[in-house]
DNA sequence: TGGGAAGTTGGTATTTTTACCAACGAAGCA
DNA sequence: TGCTTCGTTGGTAAAAATACCAACTTCCCA
């Protein structure tokens, strides 16, 4: 078993994935840098919000950042994250058809 | 790109796994399904609280859970999910490659 | 059928997360 | 150098998550 640690340091990446912004945050990136104006602009969110949601991410080592000319610029640093969508989808998929049956059998 | 309604659908999969006790409880139960009372004894922690987080993991579709007799028996649904740990451990180790280059630089 | 064991549910206090506004720091340009 | 744009940081209020205790339900067995 993984102690309580391990765990702790675990859940903490993955607590950086829990929330709706910073996924789909994540799913822009993995189309390919993006400055932060861009990011922000798909949103209807104030900045400092988005830049906050971007420095939990940053913190977890899932994007880097740097600066260019005015601009900062977002890249995704951990791409293998995104492999978490395809589980997350069967998850889904799969309450679906539960739901389906249960709907069935009612 | 995905919608926010996608993404809050796909974040709360991922949020129930956003806690060191969820992810200790799914690494248990990795090993083979497991009743209540085995999984609660694994940690010091009031009943009430183990049942309340096999109760998330539940509602994400993650384990499932059946009577038998006195017991409860709780199941990996999802065994996909394990695969999270794969790309958590690579960002973990990165994550510590890139402090030991900063300390190398300072 | 009464008692006990096993889990769940309700209630509540504490902590954490989140979003906004306002103010600040950094970088290029007039 | 002053201006402006870009993004971050500080502060705060509201919402969500977490853990405990106590009470309840269910199910087996005497």
């Amino acid at each position: 078993m993984i102690s309580f640690q391990e765990a702790e340091i675990r859940s903490n990446i993955i607590k950086a994935l829990a929330h709706p912004v910073r996924l789909m945050i994540v799913d822009l990136l993995n189309h390919g840098q993006k400055p932060f104006s861009e990011i922000n602009s798909t949103f209807q969110l104030d900045k400092s919000t988005i830049s906050k949601h971007l420095l939990v991410l940053k913190e977890a080592g899932i994007v880097s950042s740097r600066k260019d000319g005015h601009d900062m610029i977002y890249e995704l640093e951990a791409p293998c994250v995104t492999d978490f969508f395809a589980c997350v989808t069967a998850v889904i998929e799969n309450n679906i058809r539960r739901q389906e049956l249960c709907l069935c059998k009612g």
